[in-house]
DNA sequence: AAGGCGTGGTA
DNA sequence: TTACCAAGCCT
Protein backbone atom coordinates (compact mmCIF):
# COMPACT_ATOMS: atom_id res chain seq x y z
CA UNK A 1 0.00 0.00 0.00
CA UNK A 2 1.13 3.60 -0.67
CA UNK A 3 1.44 6.37 1.76
CA UNK A 4 0.02 8.81 -0.23
CA UNK A 5 -3.09 6.38 -1.38
CA UNK A 6 -5.49 8.54 -3.20
CA UNK A 7 -8.19 7.35 -1.22
CA UNK A 8 -11.01 9.64 -1.77
CA UNK A 9 -10.59 9.36 -5.59
CA UNK A 10 -11.22 5.48 -5.63
CA UNK A 11 -13.67 5.70 -2.94
CA UNK A 12 -15.72 8.66 -5.13
CA UNK A 13 -15.13 6.37 -8.28
CA UNK A 14 -16.40 3.56 -6.57
CA UNK A 15 -18.90 5.55 -5.31
CA UNK A 16 -19.86 6.62 -8.86
CA UNK A 17 -20.82 3.49 -9.72
CA UNK A 18 -22.24 1.90 -7.01
CA UNK A 19 -24.31 4.44 -5.08
CA UNK A 20 -27.91 3.62 -3.87
CA UNK A 21 -30.63 6.15 -5.39
CA UNK A 22 -31.82 7.50 -2.22
CA UNK A 23 -34.57 9.79 -2.82
CA UNK A 24 -32.59 13.23 -0.82
CA UNK A 25 -29.46 12.28 -3.42
CA UNK A 26 -31.63 13.03 -6.62
CA UNK A 27 -30.99 16.97 -7.49
CA UNK A 28 -33.19 19.67 -6.34
CA UNK A 29 -33.88 18.24 -2.93
CA UNK A 30 -33.65 20.97 -0.82
CA UNK A 31 -31.76 22.26 2.43
CA UNK A 32 -34.42 21.48 4.77
CA UNK A 33 -35.15 17.93 2.60
CA UNK A 34 -31.19 17.28 3.12
CA UNK A 35 -31.61 18.33 6.78
CA UNK A 36 -34.52 16.16 7.88
CA UNK A 37 -33.51 13.14 6.34
CA UNK A 38 -30.40 13.72 8.64
CA UNK A 39 -31.61 13.53 11.46
CA UNK A 40 -34.10 10.52 10.32
CA UNK A 41 -31.01 8.64 9.80
CA UNK A 42 -30.02 9.11 12.92
CA UNK A 43 -29.18 5.42 14.75
CA UNK A 44 -31.92 4.48 11.86
CA UNK A 45 -31.43 2.10 8.63
CA UNK A 46 -31.95 4.12 5.59
CA UNK A 47 -34.32 1.70 4.36
CA UNK A 48 -36.74 2.55 6.40
CA UNK A 49 -36.31 6.36 6.50
CA UNK A 50 -37.48 6.73 2.77
CA UNK A 51 -41.04 6.09 2.70
CA UNK A 52 -41.46 8.49 5.83
CA UNK A 53 -39.13 11.12 4.70
CA UNK A 54 -41.26 11.04 0.83
CA UNK A 55 -44.59 11.76 3.47
CA UNK A 56 -42.44 14.65 5.34
CA UNK A 57 -41.13 16.33 2.27
CA UNK A 58 -44.75 16.48 0.44
CA UNK A 59 -46.14 17.31 3.71
CA UNK A 60 -44.39 20.07 5.50
CA UNK A 61 -41.87 21.13 2.08
CA UNK A 62 -40.35 23.79 3.70
CA UNK A 63 -39.43 24.66 7.56
CA UNK A 64 -42.05 26.84 8.11
CA UNK A 65 -44.63 24.47 7.18
CA UNK A 66 -43.92 22.00 9.48
CA UNK A 67 -43.66 24.88 12.44
CA UNK A 68 -47.21 25.88 11.65
CA UNK A 69 -47.79 21.96 13.13
CA UNK A 70 -48.52 21.06 16.33
CA UNK A 71 -45.61 19.08 18.04
CA UNK A 72 -47.50 16.46 18.13
CA UNK A 73 -48.01 15.78 14.36
CA UNK A 74 -44.53 15.44 14.05
CA UNK A 75 -44.45 12.51 16.33
CA UNK A 76 -47.57 11.29 14.94
CA UNK A 77 -45.84 11.64 11.53
CA UNK A 78 -42.38 9.96 12.86
CA UNK A 79 -43.82 6.46 12.86
CA UNK A 80 -42.04 3.22 13.60
CA UNK A 81 -38.88 5.41 12.96
CA UNK A 82 -37.67 5.17 16.87
CA UNK A 83 -36.44 7.80 19.14
CA UNK A 84 -39.37 9.96 18.70
CA UNK A 85 -37.50 12.75 20.47
CA UNK A 86 -35.63 13.29 17.56
CA UNK A 87 -38.87 14.47 15.63
CA UNK A 88 -39.72 16.80 18.49
CA UNK A 89 -36.39 18.31 18.34
CA UNK A 90 -37.11 18.71 14.17
CA UNK A 91 -40.09 20.32 14.54
CA UNK A 92 -38.43 22.94 17.11
CA UNK A 93 -35.44 23.34 14.32
CA UNK A 94 -38.27 24.13 12.14
CA UNK A 95 -39.90 26.79 14.48
CA UNK A 96 -36.47 27.81 14.85
CA UNK A 97 -35.09 28.06 11.13
CA UNK A 98 -39.18 29.71 10.23
CA UNK A 99 -38.71 32.29 13.20
CA UNK A 100 -34.94 33.10 13.25
CA UNK A 101 -33.37 32.42 9.95
CA UNK A 102 -36.35 33.03 6.99
CA UNK A 103 -36.92 29.62 6.99
CA UNK A 104 -33.59 28.99 5.30
CA UNK A 105 -32.14 26.02 6.66
CA UNK A 106 -28.66 27.76 7.77
CA UNK A 107 -24.94 27.38 5.97
CA UNK A 108 -22.52 27.38 8.70
CA UNK A 109 -21.40 24.93 11.17
CA UNK A 110 -21.82 26.82 14.32
CA UNK A 111 -25.61 28.18 13.29
CA UNK A 112 -26.29 23.92 12.42
CA UNK A 113 -24.99 22.87 15.91
CA UNK A 114 -26.94 25.48 17.49
CA UNK A 115 -30.35 24.07 15.97
CA UNK A 116 -32.14 21.05 18.25
CA UNK A 117 -31.27 17.68 17.45
CA UNK A 118 -28.24 18.70 15.58
CA UNK A 119 -25.03 17.86 16.67
CA UNK A 120 -21.23 17.62 15.31
CA UNK A 121 -22.18 15.05 12.52
CA UNK A 122 -25.42 16.08 11.25
CA UNK A 123 -23.91 19.89 11.05
CA UNK A 124 -21.14 18.83 9.15
CA UNK A 125 -23.72 16.34 6.64
CA UNK A 126 -25.64 19.22 6.14
CA UNK A 127 -23.09 21.65 5.05
CA UNK A 128 -21.33 19.48 3.20
CA UNK A 129 -24.67 17.99 1.61
CA UNK A 130 -26.47 20.53 0.97
CA UNK A 131 -24.52 23.54 0.71
CA UNK A 132 -21.46 21.86 -0.96
CA UNK A 133 -18.70 23.05 1.60
CA UNK A 134 -15.46 21.01 2.42
CA UNK A 135 -15.92 20.00 5.78
CA UNK A 136 -15.23 16.63 7.39
CA UNK A 137 -18.79 14.15 7.79
CA UNK A 138 -17.68 11.50 10.11
CA UNK A 139 -21.03 8.93 11.09
CA UNK A 140 -19.86 5.72 12.62
CA UNK A 141 -19.16 4.52 8.69
CA UNK A 142 -16.50 6.75 8.33
CA UNK A 143 -15.01 5.98 11.70
CA UNK A 144 -14.68 2.38 10.95
CA UNK A 145 -13.35 2.94 7.26
CA UNK A 146 -10.91 5.25 8.34
CA UNK A 147 -10.01 3.45 11.62
CA UNK A 148 -9.58 0.37 9.20
CA UNK A 149 -7.69 1.66 5.85
CA UNK A 150 -5.69 3.83 7.97
CA UNK A 151 -4.90 2.82 11.27
CA UNK A 152 -4.98 -0.40 10.64
CA UNK A 153 -7.43 -1.22 13.20
CA UNK A 154 -10.47 -3.59 13.56
CA UNK A 155 -12.66 -0.79 14.49
CA UNK A 156 -12.56 2.89 15.94
CA UNK A 157 -14.10 4.00 19.10
CA UNK A 158 -17.59 4.18 20.77
CA UNK A 159 -17.69 7.98 20.19
CA UNK A 160 -16.48 10.78 17.44
CA UNK A 161 -13.33 12.96 18.99
CA UNK A 162 -11.47 15.83 17.08
CA UNK A 163 -8.90 13.39 16.15
CA UNK A 164 -11.66 11.58 13.81
CA UNK A 165 -12.55 14.87 12.43
CA UNK A 166 -9.01 15.85 11.85
CA UNK A 167 -7.95 12.38 10.74
CA UNK A 168 -11.08 12.60 7.83
CA UNK A 169 -10.50 16.15 7.07
CA UNK A 170 -6.79 14.88 5.70
CA UNK A 171 -8.28 12.77 3.19
CA UNK A 172 -10.53 14.82 2.18
CA UNK A 173 -9.98 16.62 -1.92
CA UNK A 174 -9.27 20.65 -1.87
CA UNK A 175 -11.79 21.08 -3.99
CA UNK A 176 -15.39 21.03 -1.38
CA UNK A 177 -17.70 19.97 -4.12
CA UNK A 178 -15.49 16.79 -4.73
CA UNK A 179 -14.97 17.11 -0.94
CA UNK A 180 -18.94 16.68 -0.05
CA UNK A 181 -18.58 13.89 -2.88
CA UNK A 182 -15.63 12.04 -1.25
CA UNK A 183 -17.50 11.97 2.37
CA UNK A 184 -21.10 10.35 0.97
CA UNK A 185 -18.87 7.65 -0.51
CA UNK A 186 -16.78 7.05 2.73
CA UNK A 187 -19.97 6.54 4.26
CA UNK A 188 -21.68 4.53 1.47
CA UNK A 189 -18.38 2.17 1.50
CA UNK A 190 -18.95 1.44 5.22
CA UNK A 191 -22.64 1.00 4.65
CA UNK A 192 -22.29 -1.44 2.36
CA UNK A 193 -18.83 -2.93 1.98
CA UNK A 194 -16.47 -2.14 4.83
CA UNK A 195 -19.42 -3.45 7.32
CA UNK A 196 -19.06 -3.94 10.86
CA UNK A 197 -19.44 -7.53 11.19
CA UNK A 198 -19.14 -9.14 7.44
CA UNK A 199 -17.01 -7.01 5.69
CA UNK A 200 -16.62 -7.26 1.88
CA UNK A 201 -13.26 -6.76 1.35
CA UNK A 202 -13.13 -8.39 -1.94
CA UNK A 203 -14.82 -5.87 -3.24
CA UNK A 204 -13.28 -2.78 -1.88
CA UNK A 205 -12.43 -0.05 -3.78
CA UNK A 206 -9.55 0.47 -1.04
CA UNK A 207 -8.43 -3.31 -0.59
CA UNK A 208 -4.85 -3.00 -1.96
CA UNK A 209 -4.60 0.42 0.26
CA UNK A 210 -6.18 -0.49 3.35
CA UNK A 211 -3.46 -1.08 6.07
CA UNK A 212 -6.20 -3.34 8.39
CA UNK A 213 -6.62 -5.92 5.01
CA UNK A 214 -3.14 -5.83 4.63
CA UNK A 215 -2.63 -7.05 8.22
CA UNK A 216 -5.04 -9.64 7.73
CA UNK A 217 -8.97 -8.24 8.37
CA UNK A 218 -8.98 -9.67 12.05
CA UNK A 219 -12.66 -8.25 13.18
CA UNK A 220 -13.16 -6.30 16.39
CA UNK A 221 -13.34 -8.95 19.35
CA UNK A 222 -15.87 -7.17 21.72
CA UNK A 223 -19.10 -4.97 20.36
CA UNK A 224 -18.53 -1.65 18.59
CA UNK A 225 -20.47 0.28 20.69
CA UNK A 226 -22.44 -0.27 24.43
CA UNK A 227 -24.66 -3.72 24.24
CA UNK A 228 -28.13 -1.93 24.94
CA UNK A 229 -30.37 -3.67 26.97
CA UNK A 230 -33.87 -3.29 25.56
CA UNK A 231 -36.59 -5.78 26.56
CA UNK A 232 -38.43 -4.45 29.70
CA UNK A 233 -36.34 -1.32 30.25
CA UNK A 234 -38.20 2.25 30.63
CA UNK A 235 -37.02 2.89 26.96
CA UNK A 236 -39.50 -0.36 25.77
CA UNK A 237 -41.84 0.64 27.78
CA UNK A 238 -42.02 4.37 27.04
CA UNK A 239 -42.06 2.96 23.22
CA UNK A 240 -45.28 1.08 23.90
CA UNK A 241 -47.27 3.93 25.48
CA UNK A 242 -46.70 5.89 21.93
CA UNK A 243 -47.37 3.48 20.11
CA UNK A 244 -50.80 3.65 21.68
CA UNK A 245 -51.06 7.33 21.58
CA UNK A 246 -49.67 7.88 17.83
CA UNK A 247 -52.83 5.68 17.20
CA UNK A 248 -55.64 7.36 19.24
CA UNK A 249 -57.75 10.02 17.85
CA UNK A 250 -58.40 11.04 20.88
CA UNK A 251 -56.91 11.23 24.99
CA UNK A 252 -56.29 7.85 26.23
CA UNK A 253 -57.57 7.55 30.09
CA UNK A 254 -54.38 6.37 32.09
CA UNK A 255 -56.14 2.83 32.85
CA UNK A 256 -56.27 2.00 29.22
CA UNK A 257 -52.48 2.76 29.18
CA UNK A 258 -52.45 -0.08 32.24
CA UNK A 259 -52.53 -2.69 29.07
CA UNK A 260 -49.17 -1.66 27.96
CA UNK A 261 -46.96 -2.90 30.72
CA UNK A 262 -47.36 -5.49 33.77
CA UNK A 263 -45.23 -3.23 36.11
CA UNK A 264 -47.41 -0.08 37.48
CA UNK A 265 -44.01 1.39 38.73
CA UNK A 266 -42.33 1.14 35.33
CA UNK A 267 -45.28 2.00 33.34
CA UNK A 268 -45.67 5.06 35.61
CA UNK A 269 -42.16 5.88 35.72
CA UNK A 270 -42.09 5.74 31.46
CA UNK A 271 -45.30 7.84 31.30
CA UNK A 272 -44.01 10.63 33.45
CA UNK A 273 -40.76 10.62 31.67
CA UNK A 274 -42.31 10.85 28.59
CA UNK A 275 -44.64 13.76 30.08
CA UNK A 276 -41.36 15.67 31.51
CA UNK A 277 -39.89 15.38 28.01
CA UNK A 278 -42.71 16.68 26.18
CA UNK A 279 -43.45 13.54 23.95
CA UNK A 280 -47.05 13.24 25.86
CA UNK A 281 -49.44 15.83 27.98
CA UNK A 282 -52.18 15.32 30.16
CA UNK A 283 -55.32 17.04 29.20
CA UNK A 284 -58.65 16.88 30.44
CA UNK A 285 -59.46 13.54 29.15
CA UNK A 286 -56.17 11.23 29.51
CA UNK A 287 -53.17 11.55 28.00
CA UNK A 288 -52.61 12.53 24.18
CA UNK A 289 -49.44 14.11 22.00
CA UNK A 290 -48.51 17.39 22.26
C1' DA B 1 -18.78 11.73 30.34
C1' DA B 2 -21.26 7.66 30.74
C1' DG B 3 -25.75 6.43 30.06
C1' DG B 4 -30.46 7.16 28.31
C1' DC B 5 -33.10 7.19 24.36
C1' DG B 6 -37.05 3.16 19.86
C1' DT B 7 -37.49 -0.04 16.58
C1' DG B 8 -36.77 -3.74 13.44
C1' DG B 9 -33.64 -6.72 10.84
C1' DT B 10 -29.97 -10.16 10.67
C1' DA B 11 -26.81 -13.99 12.04
C1' DT C 1 -32.97 -17.13 20.84
C1' DT C 2 -30.05 -13.67 22.20
C1' DA C 3 -26.92 -10.27 20.70
C1' DC C 4 -25.54 -7.00 17.84
C1' DC C 5 -26.25 -3.37 14.70
C1' DA C 6 -28.29 0.79 12.18
C1' DA C 7 -26.15 8.38 8.58
C1' DG C 8 -26.15 10.42 16.95
C1' DC C 9 -27.65 13.71 20.31
C1' DC C 10 -28.21 15.41 24.83
C1' DT C 11 -27.42 15.86 29.71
Amino acid sequence: MSQSAPIARLVSDWFAANARDLPWREPGTTAWGVLVSEVMSQQTPVRRVEPVWREWMERWPTPADLAAEPTGEAIRAWGRLGYPRRALRLHAAAVAVAGDHDNVVPDTIAALEALPGIGTYTARAVAAFAHRQRHPVVDTNVRRVVARAVAGNPDAGMATTAADLRATETLLPDDAEAAAVASAALMELGALICTARAPVCARCPLADDCAWHAKGEALPEGPSRKPQKYTGTDRHVRGLIMAVLREADDPVARVALDTVWHEPDRRERALTGLVADGLVVEGAGGFRLP
